[in-house]
DNA sequence: ATTACTGCAAAGCCTTTGCAAGCCC
DNA sequence: GGGCTTGCAAAGGCTTTGCAGTAAT
């Protein structure tokens, strides 16, 4: 929360209740939400809170780069996007393609990666996103 | 092409026309399409092919892994998801913030890290999606 | 006090659904 | 020939737009 309030003062942006709730809402949900998913979590906790200021406060986050879209598991494709949090521009996560089970982790060991890239293309890159698909622990033993 | 033929004679589906013709439009494309962008794409080639059909062979293509649905540069954020095509279940790009050009790659390797986290999860992965987000040579010159 | 942000409601677009005809195997 | 696949059209849902009031700095 610390962290959205000075990301705002920097940018030039006001801390308002919206933008507090959606970050709200995103720091305290595992799984990956939907615009709509948002609103209503959001709604739940200060109903007073309109559905725009919701889906402009998720662009306003996006443009932060504070979140970033994602789609779902194949099951639910074009089943609306999802946003995640992109703790410092990174994020990664295994989904199951059986039950759409979200595993995040940390470390990606991409720094060597990102190095040669810059020098190839002349480059600058901020940040990532890594997504793994398979099957988890669970749905293996079923199988 | 052979690819999709084979692909779909293992998995027990048919090989018709819309199923040609989407997957020659994801072929002969660089940029990344959204379906209704795919669609107009397949109807200057047949414009007998309706729009169905279309949407329901992307949605078969990803269930057979042989696309998978992504979201658009920050600017064009909820603009409708993209499908890029998974060659050997891999797709890494890199995605310009500021001007929405992508750098496609191939050499990623994930190998170690997919192994670690095979382990280290159980689970056991079969693809995986990499984006970077930066600014592209151009822009930087540009800035 | 100024300026940006919010909230409401209607309009808009893409997407989904159901059924008869056609094509692939 | 059998059965999956297609195509059409209307229905449906999420998202966008514009303006007056409100809240943050």
């Amino acid at each position: 929360m610390a962290n959205l309030i000075q990301l705002l003062h920097k940018t030039g942006y006001k801390y308002t209740k919206p933008r507090q709730l959606v970050s709200e809402v995103l720091e305290s949900h595992a799984e990956h939400l939907s615009a709509n998913e948002i609103w209503e979590a959001v709604s739940q906790l200060d109903p007073t809170i309109g559905r725009m200021s919701v889906y402009r406060t998720l662009d306003l986050f996006t443009q932060l780069g504070y979140i970033r879209p994602a789609t779902r598991n194949a099951a639910d494709i074009r089943n609306g996007i999802v946003y995640v949090m992109m703790h410092d521009g990174h994020h990664h996560h295994i989904i199951c393609q059986n039950c759409g089970q979200v595993i995040e982790f940390e470390d990606c060991n991409l720094d060597k990666l990102v190095e040669t890239l810059e020098k190839k293309y002349n480059c600058r890159i901020g940040g990532h996103l890594l997504e793994f698909f398979g099957v988890c622990d669970k749905c293996l033993r079923v199988a």
